[in-house]
DNA sequence: TGACATCTTCAAAGCGCTTTGGCTTGTGGC
DNA sequence: GCCACAAGCCAAAGCGCTTTGAAGATGTCA
């Protein structure tokens, strides 16, 4: 409640002229109110006098106190998003790329972002802490869990919200953004399944978020349409990074019978793919000849399919284009623009490139190729 | 100047009943002044009064208003960083691990951050209206280039800032977390000197950069002392990715005569070794027997050197621990804690993997090798 | 007992902006 | 000539908090 720091008044040192409103109406020789409608444009003033105004501001440095701005409108004119923080807790990668996206548009909009750090466990106490100190007009939830508890929270606590990604169950009641990622996973599972691939593993990140459970279910959805059993699937739930993806695909291509690896494998991020690649090359695996791999790419700069020795099919929707998206939508949701909640999903491209290909030893139940790999 | 966006006044159907200060003293039957003090933790008041009110305050859920506390107060409770945005800007992808550092001790000490975006071009007019505005406490400053104008500027704006990194020439008069860069790549280069290794080659990163100079400075003093002369040196200046590792390395392991090529390589980040190590790999080399390659390595989880298929000799430092660092110092540098600017630079570890031997074929020239890789 | 210090509490004055309601002035219609 | 109306401007009242200066209550000492 207090701050845990006792800071000075004001900057040290601050001989800066910093020139206040009451000062430039003095300067101007008209009133505060006279000044502040012409600088916020509002109309009952005439153009001569915004001109002068304007002019005045401009050559004063004129800017103004945006914490007094903010106390009189009620507006804080940032949006916020909580950081989620702790010594075990690795924010996503791709994050840099939403932010960039995100910071796009609100230059354009000329809003601030605001992130309250909190652990997982505390986190309900900061959403309630910035609804009553109306630090921010509203939030953008992302990393949505299958039953997430903030959607009834920010309801509860009446914070304007967007999500990024939804819940799983009755999408009812509020506004996010989101990627078709049923549908990529149906349409990438799908791609295999029609290049004879029968054996498939999905390698998912936590199935405690709903987009993983998504994915899911668009890789069974595709599999019943063709008849393969969905019991056949070797599907693999964990955080998305490297190490995971090499511990599982050892699992899968070193540790298991031969008659039972999987020939197409379907991969929930970049990350996890580039383990699994290294692990490919241990095995001597080629791609697509031995295995094929589908890889969902957020399109990270520093990391792309296409430039992998064996460049990487892909599900691919660019996390910086949903970071602007939902900038735009969470301004619109505040201003009042955007009033009955809006539920966008986004199709998610299909892209083939040189990781996937027709099965191998496709009729044949893969005799001479499983001999050689058992030894 | 004005908002971009009209915002309506308040949150919409916020029913949640917010108490403030006077309804709560109100309730009390005590003035606002006590309220505020007991809360606040000032002595000029009794024990038993300031338990009422702490209690009532947790009853009823009372939160100050941080806009009213922001304005009466001249505090922002937060701490700021301009965001570089545009559409062909990319964030370090290592931002994520910094913020999670950063967000780890703001927690800790309850403040906020605040990231104002803003395009390379008008960056100090963001800073100004910072300054003006008065909507942090203070910032850091990061990604600092050799000449930095930046600090200038927060010296004559009067914002206390804390530098991620140093600029290059007279460090004098400002506070800076860094790490020894120099010391670092001297260190690196040594050790592939001692092995033997006489053709070296850096692939930097944007030596606009002052981190960039300083590591080139490393390797160079470490050539000096061996008596290798700095010509042999072939430094390459890129952008810090994957590709850009790639391209480089195919430059110079394919596209250089056999006798020039190096033997050992500095690689500045994880992703531009990742293209290399892909290039190593389309090209036959292997590590170390043909090459030795040491990286820095920023300790970013999803991708870690040890788990390379040869682990790689890295130059380390937790980005986390500076991104904790920095948010530590700046709030004492705010709070006044910190009166002179302290110049903090952190060692730099070399950790000592399968990517590093001895050079090929020392003492001799490398003939057999040279014509066979020649072909 | 009076003078004085100490402990609690309070009323009121900001912080710098926005916004309400009202006051002048000028214009046009009748 | 009078009224209605719009345009342009202003004074003052907030926004919700902190903090100053002062006052009342209580205790202490000569």
């Amino acid at each position: 409640m207090a701050f845990a720091v006792r800071f000075p008044k004001r900057f040290e040192g601050t001989d800066h002229p910093v020139v206040n409103l009451k000062q430039l109406s003095a300067l101007l020789e008209l009133s505060q109110t006279t000044v502040s409608r012409a600088l916020n444009g509002y109309p009952e003033v005439s153009e001569h006098t915004r001109n002068r105004v304007l002019e005045a501001a401009q050559r004063h440095g004129y800017k103004p106190n945006s914490n007094a701005r903010k106390l009189a409108t009620g507006r804080a004119g940032s949006i916020g998003y909580v950081l989620p923080v702790g010594r075990n807790v690795d924010l996503d990668p791709h994050f840099v790329e939403f932010l960039s996206g995100l910071g796009e548009h609100a230059l354009v909009r000329e809003v601030d972002l605001s992130l309250t750090p909190a652990s997982y466990e505390r986190e309900s106490e900061a959403y309630r802490r910035i609804a009553a100190s109306r630090s921010v007009d509203g939030v953008y939830l992302s990393s949505m869990r299958n039953d997430d508890q903030r959607i009834g929270l920010m309801k509860k606590l009446g914070i304007p919200f967007l999500a990024h990604g939804r819940a799983l169950q009755p999408a009812e009641g509020y506004a996010f953004v989101d990627i078709d990622n049923e549908g990529a996973f149906h349409d990438a599972a799908r791609l295999l399944l029609q290049l004879g691939h029968r054996r498939l593993a999905y390698v998912n990140g936590d199935t405690d978020f709903a987009f993983a459970v998504h994915r899911l279910n668009g890789v069974e959805r595709a599999m019943a349409s063709c008849g393969v059993p969905l019991e056949s699937l070797q599907h693999h739930s964990a955080a998305m990074n490297e190490e995971n993806g090499y511990r599982i695909a050892m699992t899968l291509f070193r540790d298991t019978h031969p008659a039972q690896r999987p020939t197409g494998v379907l991969s929930a991020s970049m990350f996890t793919t580039l383990g699994m690649v290294r692990a490919f090359n241990q095995l001597g695996l080629r791609m697509p000849d031995d295995v094929s791999i589908i890889t969902h790419d957020d399109v990270f700069p520093f990391l792309k399919p296409e430039r992998f020795t064996v460049p990487l099919t892909t599900t691919r929707s660019s996390i910086r284009a949903a970071g602007a998206r939902i900038c735009e939508r969470l301004v619109d949701i505040i201003s009042g623009v955007e009033t009955e909640p809006v539920q966008e999903i986004w199709p998610v491209e299909l892209i083939v490139r040189a990781s996937t290909g027709p099965a191998p030893a496709e009729r044949k139940p893969a005799r001479g190729r499983a001999a050689e790999a058992a030894e």
